[in-house]
DNA sequence: CATACGGTCCCG
DNA sequence: CGGGACCGTATG
């Protein structure tokens, strides 16, 4: 499988090939190869847990495609050799005097921070904000900000990294107070978390400048513009339960006494010894609820509620909710009183050490074999990335947005899709409720098929002793499990013993979604030359058990096509995937990796080009208008007259300018798409959901209103903003007609043209 | 737990 | 290069 690797610092994460059973001591050399950093100056973080050498990616749950982080950690003593960053306001001259003063640099006081205080500190290259602490103050230091100091910081949670020097425009003290969301309001400066990539997920914390909000029922979220490297504008913050004030620098002398009259108002202030550190609250009974506070309340979401519902970790004694480490009331109650329990942060975590995982079984089964084979690499052994839940798993006919014609490399892939769930087996459904989805991938020497019509054969009749997933049939098959859930999709009476033949009834049937893969073109011309392909609505004519090939019975099946769009072998059907620019469609991050690793192997120069090249040939003396996939034009300039080998764009297909013209409102929008020039459909349709995204939740435009100032809202959006009292434009301020939100003024020539590309998004909207 | 028309690497 | 041995995975 491929993971992620990205450096702390920012910048490319690389996709690295590993297997779940690499240990993070090898990753660490492929971490090396790729980012030249000595295994020993390493930092990996997965899920905020620091990875061990002698672990594997097993243990620590990496998946495909997750996200390692690297943290380089500094060779000691590199600490005072920072390099000198010349900052532009101190005239060139002058270098050598600062040269000078380096020698001098020694300790110093700030009137601001104080040694060992929480701070949060801006990480220059992300410009995110992390909690860390003041280590040491210095002065005439080569990093200095505009009061003269450099503070030294040691960020929380990374032991190892630091302490590094940072301005006094790089730090603030430590965020503490949560605001209300009705507190929040348009134009104000706070601290949120947001996730860059996913931005549903927690992520780093930024200041943010409040641009909007977005209230449904059942979710609230709020609009920021995001001060990270840059500006970002337009981000959607989840985490409104936790947007914090930014904590203003304050000389120290006053701030004493601001803390101590703080607190004098609650009934009994804390002694000295007492005082949490970070926020002042009283250690051993935070009282101020509104102050999250990592030190003295849980020491994952920082908030001081419910403490008989907290846990201490034995090692670093640190409090945790229950429900911040995914625990239990009764889980605790379980617990006896010498039980020991570790946080998640503490080496001892049991989800990672120890235990009777069964991985250990695993590997004690494993050793007994010692298999050198590594079998979770490439995609042999993958499961899937993520589940359909677009539709049911019982669901039958066709799944909104997978059109006939579109291909996957593998069949994971089709799983995930809920087009065909079962990851080897040719056939989907149960006896009780029928069966959903078959593929034809020549497994079975009794198939036959002719496209529209073909006839399929049951599963099972083989010895699959030994861990085997396919062997010759060695006994007769019998009309149950997947076998009689075919039989029920016929519409014939269910007979395990002659079958049954559902005659001019046959479209009566519940539909079977059917898939080709192209190891069928051994028996098949029907058959893809790569991957998976969707081909359509079939249904079962009849079905009867008949001697094969073997000799032993097998159940057949006669299957028809009924599906209103052409068939992908078809002329027509050809002609719509190339307008469609139906492209196979790969994993994500598959390519890269498979680049990343001809790269490597790149010496010895046998691609696997020759095939595709072949391919391409027959493609093109078939003589046959069909279109030229021209992928690898460059290596073609050898010796072809390739005047007709130019790039490739992809051509806006006639049945979406039908709709494209009706939609006269967005015209502008609409003449911007027509001149994109885009290499194939999927840079045509990012760019369309770059401009039809609703200016309120930034989705595709859903129930889409366009408005007088040519811009799109969703119904839904505009409603929202309408109730909230806001009547202007939030893209450009117009003032907007209080009666525009309303059904009769949804843009429905835009929703069927957004329908027809993006097929099936307004599902679940 | 058994089943199953995958996918990969090794070997001849 | 093509066939065989071999696991990891979702589902009933």
């Amino acid at each position: 499988m491929y993971i992620k690797v990205r450096p702390m610092t920012g910048g490319d994460p690389a996709t690295i090939t590993v297997s779940k059973l690499t240990t993070v001591q090898d990753l660490r050399d492929l971490v090396k190869e790729r980012f030249q950093v000595e295994p020993e100056h390493q930092n990996l973080f997965f899920q905020g847990k620091k990875m061990e050498d002698e672990f594997t990616l097993f243990d620590y749950s990496v998946k495909v495609n997750d996200m390692i982080q690297l943290m380089v950690r500094k060779p000691l003593g590199s600490l005072d050799n920072v390099p000198v960053k010349e900052s532009k306001d101190v005239p060139k001259k002058e270098s050598a005097k600062e040269k000078e003063t380096i020698v001098n640099v020694c300790d110093a006081e700030s009137s601001v921070y104080k040694i060992e205080e929480g701070v949060d500190v801006r990480d220059r290259d992300t410009g995110a904000w992390f909690e860390a602490r003041i280590k040491k103050i210095k002065k005439n230091d080569t990093v200095c900000g505009g009061d003269g100091l450099a503070y030294y910081v040691q960020y929380e949670g990374y032991p190892d990294y630091g302490p590094l020097p940072v301005k006094y425009e790089e730090i603030r003290p430590r965020a503490k107070t949560v605001l209300a969301f009705v507190d929040l309001d348009l134009g104000m400066d706070v601290l949120v978390n947001y996730n860059m990539e996913t931005p549903d997920e927690r992520g780093w914390w930024y200041e943010a400048k409040i641009t909007g909000w977005k209230c449904t029922s059942s979710n609230k979220s709020l609009i920021c513009s995001i001060l990270a490297k840059d500006t970002v504008p337009d981000c959607k913050i989840v985490f409104i339960d936790e947007v914090m004030a930014l904590e203003k620098p304050q000389s120290l002398a006053p701030t004493v006494d601001v803390t101590e009259e703080d607190h004098s108002s609650s009934d009994a202030p804390p002694s000295e010894e007492d005082k949490c550190g970070t926020c002042g609250d009283n250690k051993n009974k935070p009282m101020n609820m509104k102050t999250k506070c990592r030190d003295c309340g849980c020491r994952k979401c920082g908030g001081k509620e419910d403490p008989n519902n907290q846990i201490m970790c034995d090692e670093c004694s640190c409090a945790y909710h229950l429900s911040c480490v995914g625990k239990s009331a009764a889980w605790l109650a379980g617990l006896g009183d010498d039980d020991e329990w570790f946080c998640p942060d503490c080496k001892n975590d049991d989800d990672i050490v120890g235990g009777s995982s069964k991985m250990q079984k695993k590997k004690l089964a494993a050793g007994t074999k010692d298999t050198k084979r590594d079998w979770g690499k490439g995609f042999a052994c993958t499961g899937r990335s993520k589940e359909c839940t677009k539709v049911d798993k019982n669901h039958f006919g066709p799944i909104p947005g997978i059109e006939v014609g579109m291909s996957w490399m593998f069949r994971m892939q089709i799983s995930e899709e809920g087009l065909h769930r079962p990851p080897v087996a040719g056939i989907a459904g149960t006896a009780a409720l029928g069966c959903p989805s078959l593929i034809l991938s020549g497994g079975y020497e009794d198939d036959e098929d002719n496209g529209d019509m073909f006839t399929y054969t049951g599963a099972g009749g083989r010895d699959l002793s030994g861990n085997k997933r396919t062997a010759e049939q060695s006994f007769d098959q019998k009309l149950d499990k997947s076998n009689a859930a075919i039989a029920r999709n016929c519409k014939a009476r269910f007979d395990p013993k002659n079958g049954g033949d559902a005659g001019d009834k046959w479209k009566e049937g519940k539909p079977i979604r059917v898939l080709r893969n192209f190891k069928g073109k051994k028996h098949s011309k029907f058959a893809p030359e790569e991957g998976n392909r969707y081909d359509g609505i079939y249904k079962c004519v009849r079905y009867w058990p008949q001697k094969g090939a073997s000799g032993f019975i097998v159940w057949r099946y006669e299957l028809r096509r009924d599906d209103p769009t052409p068939a992908p072998w078809t002329k027509e059907g050809k002609k719509r995937i190339e307008e469609m620019g139906y492209e196979m469609i790969y994993p994500e991050g598959y390519l890269e990796a498979q680049a990343e690793k001809a790269k490597l192997a790149g010496k010895d120069g046998n691609t696997p080009k020759s095939k595709k090249r072949k391919q391409q040939k027959e493609e093109e003396e078939d003589g046959d208008d069909s279109f030229v996939v021209d992928d690898d034009a460059e290596e073609n300039n050898d010796s072809s007259p390739a005047a007709k080998k130019l790039k490739t764009t992809f051509k806006i297909p006639s049945e979406w300018t039908e709709l494209i013209d009706k939609d006269l409102k967005n015209a502008n929008m609409w003449v911007q798409v027509s001149q994109k020039v885009a290499a194939n459909r999927k840079e045509l349709t990012d760019f369309v959901e770059e401009m039809f995204g609703c200016i309120v939740c930034m989705d595709i435009v859903y129930k889409p209103v366009t408005t007088h100032c040519s811009h799109n809202i969703c119904l839904p959006c505009l409603k929202r903003s309408f109730e909230a009292d806001t009547f202007k434009c939030s893209a450009c301020r117009e003032e907007l007609p209080k009666d525009l939100a309303k059904d009769q003024n949804i843009n429905s020539e835009a929703r069927a043209v957004l329908n027809k590309i993006f097929p099936g998004y307004e599902v679940g909207r």
